[in-house]
DNA sequence: GTAGAACTTGACGTTGACGTCAGAGGCAAA
DNA sequence: TTTGCCTCTGACGTCAACGTCAAGTTCTAC
């Protein structure tokens, strides 16, 4: 297929598959006249670099991360920059579902005036261990 | 206290301090000779913003956010704006769990090579319903 | 064969959350 | 009073993932 009906497909502008291809992250062919053509597989494979950018990587990452995910192999040392990678995603995660309750502890008094039900506190730490209020 | 400490003890950068003033989500006293003075509850503020930050929140954002915040209490306008954001910090997270997911995967073969016990694709759909390979 | 949609490369613009530098002033200790 | 660190206000720089023109070429449908 042609670069407009893969970026309608995979979601994404068509800018964006000619950036993806700069970066290097996305190949295809060429026709004689230069445009560009690809496979059914590359609807797949832009949702992937669509979701890793999504879990806060960059271009270069996912460049040096694909070839291993193609080949579902990979050395030691790249090894451990994907546990890196992963845990910054875990630590994220979390980060992400702690914002999240404290946007619902907000709502929830918001939309429910009155009913002090929910004694936590919106502002404070998150890994905090010292309690010492006097 | 002054920027400086409150910088360090926040763990973020004076200008970022003073970025969030200039964005309106950071407050400050002044002494007569203009430098900023905080109250010990500037840390646990700051790190709220950071949180919301790394939620995917911008300084618009969060700035309309930190008065209901304060108040705890909203317009059912601004409610629907603290849902929505809810919502997207959902999804965000459910990326991030997917994409975590998918690199454990990969760090799997890669770390035991030959051991065939998992087989799921690397690539492919999120949420597509379409099955369809013939 | 011709209009018009789709494609090409190239290059500058955008946005957000700061980094960084410059020049000037403030403040506590010696 | 001088030393040295802290702070102040601009103001320009940065970086990434594109957006957005511009000007020309190619494909498709009639």
């Amino acid at each position: 297929m042609r670069i407009g009906e893969l970026a309608s497909r995979a979601k994404v502008s068509t800018r964006a598959l000619r950036y993806y291809e700069e970066q290097g992250i996305l190949s295809s062919e060429r026709t004689p006249s230069g445009q560009r053509h690809y496979p059914e597989s590359a609807v797949d494979r832009v949702r992937l670099i669509q979701q890793l950018y999504a879990a806060g990587l960059g271009s270069r990452m996912i460049a040096s991360f694909l070839p291993c995910i193609d080949a579902k192999q990979a050395g030691p040392e790249m090894i451990e920059r994907l546990r890196a990678e992963r845990a910054r995603i875990t630590a994220s995660a979390a980060e992400l579902e702690e914002a999240g309750r404290k946007l619902d502890l907000l709502i929830e008094l918001a939309a429910h005036p009155g009913k002090r039900h929910c004694p936590a506190s919106l502002d404070a730490q998150s890994a905090g261990g010292d309690v010492a209020p006097a």
